[in-house]
DNA sequence: TGTACATCAGTGAACGCGCGTTCACTGATGTAC
DNA sequence: TGTACATCAGTGAACGCGCGTTCACTGATGTAC
């Protein structure tokens, strides 16, 4: 069994190399984080137990300690995991070329399509926690692809509108990895971002319900209004 | 003592007529809820545990329960704590006058005076969990508010935006108990909600930390063009 | 003012529960010769 | 191909813990006459 497999960035087709013993386990590995899901759902992270997920399995509960060092470890896991699915999002929809709507709905698509994942990356912080920096990586990474789409501007638009950047270099956002994106862009990127965080968070948290209109129009008019500027 | 005591909407000063045991059993509720909110900044809401702050207020654990009849009556009474202020706040910052800039600013105040606080209102939903009615009708108090200064329209601004309501009166938002808000105020208020919305939970949350920019600007820069609209 | 009674805040013991995690073990799977 | 050994997935018992909640009780505070 051949498997798309992430390597380096890139996504290529390669034999799978991996014994019998390797790929059960990453099957076994997998299944508790798809159950471990299933519980979010059903009752919030933090309700999430290592035993209940074993019960559910017919396992015995120390028996996933050959997968997981301890909850914490699958937590964050999950958290990882939620990370990537958007970064790869994001990247296959840059993929036919910078485009601002077609990230938009990528990221609506995604929030929509497991709102416990949005809320895993979005939601309430749990005091204490710091994520490791691989999931930081992947977050810039994320913001990388959304600078990219945000650097070909549209004709007229302001060089430099408000000043929410600093004028020296050393004033502009760090998460750029290097990206040299003009300050207008820089600000699109984060307009686009809070606006339709915005809509989204509010809408899967529910606070729209019974209010009477669809949010998927407020969210189109918002990236309407992003494309403007 | 004589308190400022909301009564029917309004707030006034008159005596207070309780009996010194209605003012002890009063005090400790309140002790028990500034306990509990200690608590939840210190390890999140799910983490609340009233044994942990009968402990921290000396008492032994079921002594809570003269105060509270379950844990769950305790949150919920965190929860409509919470919206009672802002919506007390909104209403004070539109005491002089409707002005989106005063509301823009409160709300923001108030997220930033208690992120916990803020959260518990606007932060990842727990499943099953149902507000009971007397909260969602403060909510709807704060969205009448919020209303009531969209309503006055600056001189320019299109009657009606982007169709994001039907046309007949029946497809209008539900929240406006009975409001006389055209279409164009109703979107307004939304952009207004939506947009400050996401600029505060993305910057209370943590994503904006070592970006390099000051996030009230951000906020300055959104409201700006929630006015222009 | 004093006495008899009612109210009610708080205690301590107890309930059953499920949690995360450890440990020594069994038995199946894979490896080396 | 067969045998000896190593690896390792999973078990069951046990650990200590803290949780929400109940119950019968004590003792202090308030009330009525």
């Amino acid at each position: 069994m051949a498997a798309r497999v992430r390597k380096g960035g890139r996504s290529v087709k390669e034999p799978d190399t991996r014994t019998p013993r390797e790929r059960y386990r990453a099957q076994v590995r997998a299944e508790i984080k798809q159950r471990a899901w299933e519980q979010i759902a059903a009752a919030g992270a933090s309700a999430l137990s290592l035993n209940a997920i074993a019960k559910q399995m017919g396992m015995s509960g120390p028996a996933l300690y050959r997968y997981f060092a301890s909850r914490d470890e699958l937590i964050t896991g999950l958290v990882r995991d939620a990370y990537r699915s958007l970064a790869d999002t994001f990247r296959a929809a840059a993929q036919p070329g910078p485009d601002l709507t077609a990230l938009a709905y990528a990221l609506r698509g995604w929030a929509l399509a497991d709102p416990h994942r949005y809320f895993l990356v979005y939601g309430t912080p749990v005091p204490g926690y710091h994520a490791p920096d691989d999931i930081t990586a992947i977050a810039s990474e994320i913001m990388t692809t959304l600078l990219d789409a945000c650097a070909t501007l549209p004709p007229g638009s302001p060089a430099t509108p408000p000043a929410l950047f600093g004028a020296r270099p050393e004033d502009l956002p760090q998460w750029t990895d290097g990206h040299p994106a003009p300050p207008a862009a820089l600000h699109r990127a984060l307009t686009f971002w809070t606006r339709l965080h915005g809509v989204l968070s509010l809408e899967i948290a529910g606070h729209f319900t019974g209010m009477g209109f669809d949010p998927e129009r407020l969210f189109a008019a918002e990236l309407d209004g992003i494309l403007a500027t």
